[in-house]
DNA sequence: GGAAGCATACTCGGATATACTATGTCCGAGTTGACGTGG
DNA sequence: CCACGTCAACTCGGACATAGTATATCCGAGTATGCTTCC
């Protein structure tokens, strides 16, 4: 799984722990926790595109949550980083060659099938889990994070 | 996800439908799906060494089931395959930069316990199939599949 | 005729190239805010 | 003092390199088989 769907569920949070006043750039999302600006900025096109956080252009601009966290899932943050399409894509290799039959099949692919609905265990899972709930769990175990967040972003003017 | 799983689990159920009696040598599988042999030698490599079958070599050799199908889950050829570590693994980049504190923190990452959670969902669903299951419904959708099958393993002596 | 020895062909197994995607980097378009200037 | 125009800096956004892994290939070690030869 690409590297970059912790990064941007760590910003997400990050984003909610800023306060909803001014947006947070990349660069300093990135700097946080020391990360590549350039590339983090290309995960958060990502997240914009799928409208789960708002770009704003120029100075006092960046990045912003589009909507609260408790209606953001985990499903829609891995959806938008790593594309809609499932992992395990059945190629039908079962129609080549001498084992496929002259005329295609009539029903699916039985190992497809029972691969899908694993993955779909996977992403009920994932969808069941809203970044509210994380939130709220990140917090009892580190309550002083989101105030260490903001000073630092003060600060750091 | 790796394109070998698929060809791995249609040749565990190509064994099954061989027949005990002889070992398939991994062209032989290859060509019934025009796949690429030597390729698909090396994932076969990867389910002996997990002994899901057993190789011989030789003439004559070639691979067999090392154990009944009932006995064989999916999650047991996808772990062969792919490897046993995790899809997501968590960085821990919480700890880096100024967003990680002077100590290491106490408690798991919230966001990856969630992301685990989702990931063991998978697992289990995986688990829970054995390759057995999926055959005895691919031969309700195609009944003549494992007589062609061996009808032409006979045929390309 | 039978048995031992040998050559042979066929198999796996791992070491070696290639292609593709994830990762990382860079520069341009656009916008906001500040500053200077004129009224 | 206020309003306007200009400038400059900072931001995202997408186009451009690089690295690491999945894919594909090739050749060598080993073994069972069949044949030849000798007793």
């Amino acid at each position: 799984m690409s590297e970059g769907v912790e990064w941007a569920l760590h910003s997400c949070l990050n984003l909610a722990w800023s306060g909803d006043g001014r947006a947070v750039s990349a660069a300093r999302l990135a700097a946080w926790h020391e990360l590549p600006a350039a590339y983090l900025n290309k995960q958060l096109q990502a997240l914009a595109r799928a409208g789960i956080v708002s770009s704003t252009p120029g100075p006092r601009g960046g990045f912003r949550l589009a909507r609260p966290l408790d209606s953001i899932t985990l499903m829609d943050v891995v959806a938008a980083v790593e594309g809609p399409d499932e992992a395990f894509r059945c190629a039908e290799i079962r129609q080549q060659g001498p084992g496929g039959g002259e005329e295609p099949p009539a029903a699916d692919c039985a190992i497809a099938h029972a691969m899908g609905r694993a993955e779909l265990a996977w992403r009920r899972a994932l969808a069941a889990q809203t970044l509210d709930e994380i939130r709220q769990q990140a917090e009892r175990q580190a309550p002083e994070a989101p105030e260490r967040l903001r000073a630092w972003l003060a600060a750091a003017r």
